[in-house]
DNA sequence: GTTATATTGTGTAACTAATACACATTTGTA
DNA sequence: TACAAATGTGTATTAGTTACACAATATAAC
């Protein structure tokens, strides 16, 4: 085995050599690149699953859609801090589901040099939050309309999509997505979408109704042009308790 | 909201400007830091979910253990080409299983200044491998005996075990850390050990049977001082053409 | 070579969860 | 007043999970 010479190896395995004192060097020693975090921020409504996205403002990918993203090392701020950060910025809300799910370093991936990005997921309720949409040149998107984008954004959505699916069936992760107050139709239409499958209403009532994590408000539908139904809310304290021991939904 | 005034605003977000050509005039302007790639190697011995550490070689962390890292951005080597090469380095083997779990990027996370880290979980089978464990200060050590590591890699490593023992109940990757042939009472043992309950004989051996997963291979285990076992092999083909609809294993 | 010890190998009954499926009710609209 | 559209509800079937016990086979000890 060929062990490679490279400024870390130098600082870092001098064998039988004492121990390294001055970390400070070691470090200034590495070589460094650029550090993007891009969100993916997904949304429900009319029945679809969105994703909020931005115009490129690069030639190269002029009239390509982009993640909404940024550095995250100029503060000194942790990577969650980061992505947290974003989201404030283009949306204006803090309050709002988040999580990491992958980092992405091909050497081609963005076209001025190395920029390693971490991808992060985010859910958010379309109705409850102020875009300043005309501001910025940002736009919700059908998932299933978007074929390509800039960078590897397209690789990375389809990752967090993917995330996502797997992710809801095994949290009630959907309840960010939807207003306050929704109905159970509303709620099924929400799995459906993310899952892209058909399920069958009175199972569906039957599961939920067993996890327990439902509040009726005593509230019904207004201006529904059929039948109005009830309205809930998802008991989030509740769920916060049972987390640890929680198995999954399971469709 | 106000948007704070960074080198990538400055560079990025110029409102009802043009597009930007100059992408590496773009990428330049950007802060950067260094990365690291860092393997959390798991092993299966003695019956314990065992992991392969290094002792640390800075003196803040002296007689303190440390994961296998080396930075990942020299070569022009996307991140999992360089978590291979780590593995390759240290083990000798390169047909190991191995996986992107998270990336950690505390600020304080490193003593000298701001390295994040890109963490990998990798399986490997102890009897197979050829580690040159003398040369370099590796050894393996029990998952539980373990407190105390160098920079934040306890919790990196927690953080690997705990996505080891989710993974291992969705996809049987438990056959990486076994030798070739294994006995139905090794794998068992493999799976109390890594999620750390006792399993019932018959209803594990019934689940593995009607997963149609193992060849059996008419030999039986040698040199135990009881009944000997029928020894089987992972049918790793099989696996990987019905991986799509694999759904779990599920205990 | 007989006995003790340790571990393999196997089946079934009880329970729990998932699926498939139909009809009366309520509202708004024509 | 009747039609369209969606809500709300229960049961039977099937599939999967769990709990549990005993005979067979090998080695080790005497």
């Amino acid at each position: 085995m060929q062990q490679d010479i490279t400024p870390a190896n130098i600082g870092k395995r001098q064998k039988g050599g004492g121990l390294i004192r001055d970390v400070k060097k070691l470090v200034d020693g590495y070589p460094k690149i650029a550090i993007t975090v891009d969100c993916v921020i997904f949304g429900f409504d009319d029945n679809e699953l969105k994703v909020l996205l931005i115009r490129s403002d690069l030639e190269t990918f002029k009239d390509k859609w982009s993640l909404l993203g940024d550095f995250a090392v100029n503060n000194n701020e942790d990577l969650d801090e980061a992505a947290y950060r974003i989201l404030k910025e283009r949306t204006g809300m803090d309050d709002v589901y988040l999580e990491q799910v992958k980092t992405f370093g091909n050497p081609a991936r963005h076209p001025g040099g190395r920029v390693l990005t971490i991808a992060y997921c985010s859910l958010l309720n379309i109705q409850h939050h102020q875009l300043k949409i005309h501001a910025n040149e940002l736009h919700w998107h059908s998932l299933s309309t978007i074929k390509e984008m800039a960078f590897d954004h397209k690789a990375i959505l389809d990752a967090c999509y993917q995330w996502l699916q797997k992710r809801i069936q095994e949290h009630p992760l959907g309840f960010n997505l939807l207003p306050n107050k929704f109905s159970l139709r509303e709620l099924q239409n929400l799995y459906e979408a993310i899952l892209g499958v058909e399920l069958d209403r009175r199972n569906f009532r039957k599961k939920f109704a067993s996890m327990d994590l439902l509040i009726d408000t005593g509230e019904m539908e207004q201006d529904v042009p059929h039948r109005p139904g009830k309205l809930y809310q998802f008991d989030f304290k509740k769920y916060e308790k049972q987390k640890r021991k929680w198995i999954g939904i399971d469709f």
